[in-house]
DNA sequence: TAGATTGTTAATCGATTAACAATC
DNA sequence: TAGATTGTTAATCGATTAACAATC
């Protein structure tokens, strides 16, 4: 199901960002080396995870000594490489849409290059300093911004044809709030996150009482 | 790491409202009866799967025929009975924060009961309708709604306190938005979005040619 | 050298899925 | 009965983790 990219398999390709996140805050602390289980600790995970997954970009480490902060950082840096600012489309400004792009419009690493929605009531409406494009201007918006993220904040019943949409349009990276599974080419790739999801699943634990429940993180 | 709650496995579990969303959706149509292969359809997932969820809250199918529908959704509803309105705080209000609590707002199944923050600057605005209180509050809100569900919001170097102080005024379930790991005591629930990460992992598979590339829903 | 820590193998674990007998 | 579909077992798969030899 979830597969390597790149000889890296996606559950690892998913901790680096972690990684380096953990490593950014260490940075100008003075700290030269950082072990496995020290940024184990600061990432939340196994130290033999970590030496594992920071097997895969190749041996950074030196034994009995850790790993040099500042090259680690480097080299994830390298591997995921966001050293580019991201032109983001959001399709749908409902709740959702809106609130998604007041948060995005914040963000340095991407840039919102349009808002587009179908319905004529939204259409028009300034919505994080930017207005919202009727969804016909799509195909321009991405012949202008190639390469563009998809951010799918539609009606579930709507969502895989937008989706098809935007896969049609080039489009081969969508983070999806729609409350609906998307059926995509293999060449896509598709990041759910599903709010109103996590909210029941956390009501349900809410009722009923943590007999014998585990930590999750 | 993921484990059984009252039998369940959590996996199944976050599976539970996916199934409930294609069955409301599809009640009212006049079908009567669906099989593991059109639910399985409709959520994205395997008809083995569907069929091995099922199993955990008893036999309700009818071999040969398939799952009696509204029994089904009844069934799955009292589960993970989602009937309450469930009381959430909201902590950290800043972009990410505000946008979360503006979403919130419109959810009928979650009544948001205070936004709290540290920064005297965002104390006494008003987000979604509320006004922002501050972080000292909190201990009097939750006292005033105890089971609330906590959604945490705050830049990632604060999230362990403001979870640990979440805890100790008895909050167990938290929805976790800030890019920190959280570390808590068993009897609590942690789910974490890391939109920062996913976004991130986006822009990976957007810059790397996608060579052998695999569906991910 | 002695202690520490990596890199990697092998064991474990949970989740997914194929397969099929049971049975409507 | 014949066809369809469940419920469940066994096989598979990928991810996690323990363990330890290599080695700084």
């Amino acid at each position: 199901m979830a597969e390597t990219v790149g000889g890296i398999p996606e559950a690892t390709l998913a901790r680096l960002p972690v990684y380096l996140r953990a490593l950014t805050a260490l940075a100008g602390s003075g700290q030269s080396t950082i072990s496995s289980g020290e940024l184990a600790q600061a990432s939340g995970v196994n130290p033999a995870q970590v030496r594992k997954d920071l097997s895969y970009l190749g041996s950074y480490g030196v034994r009995g000594v850790g790993y040099d902060l500042d090259h680690l950082r480097a080299e994830i840096g390298r591997w995921i490489g966001s050293t580019r600012c991201w032109p983001v489309v959001v399709v749908g400004v409902g709740n959702l849409g809106t609130a998604l792009a007041n948060y995005l419009a914040h963000l340095d690493a991407f840039r919102i290059v349009a808002l587009v929605d179908t319905n004529p009531e939204v259409i028009g409406r300034t919505v994080a300093g930017r207005t919202v494009r009727p969804a016909d201007d799509l195909a321009q918006v991405l012949a202008d911004n190639p390469g563009a993220i998809g951010v799918l904040a539609t009606p579930g019943r709507v969502a895989q044809t937008c989706a098809d949409e935007l896969v049609g349009l080039g489009v081969s990276s969508i983070l999806n709030f729609a409350a609906a599974p998307l059926d995509v080419p293999a060449h896509v790739t598709v990041r759910k996150v599903d709010l109103g999801l996590e909210l029941q699943i956390l009501s349900y634990h809410a009722q009923n009482p943590p007999r014998l429940q585990q930590k999750v993180i």
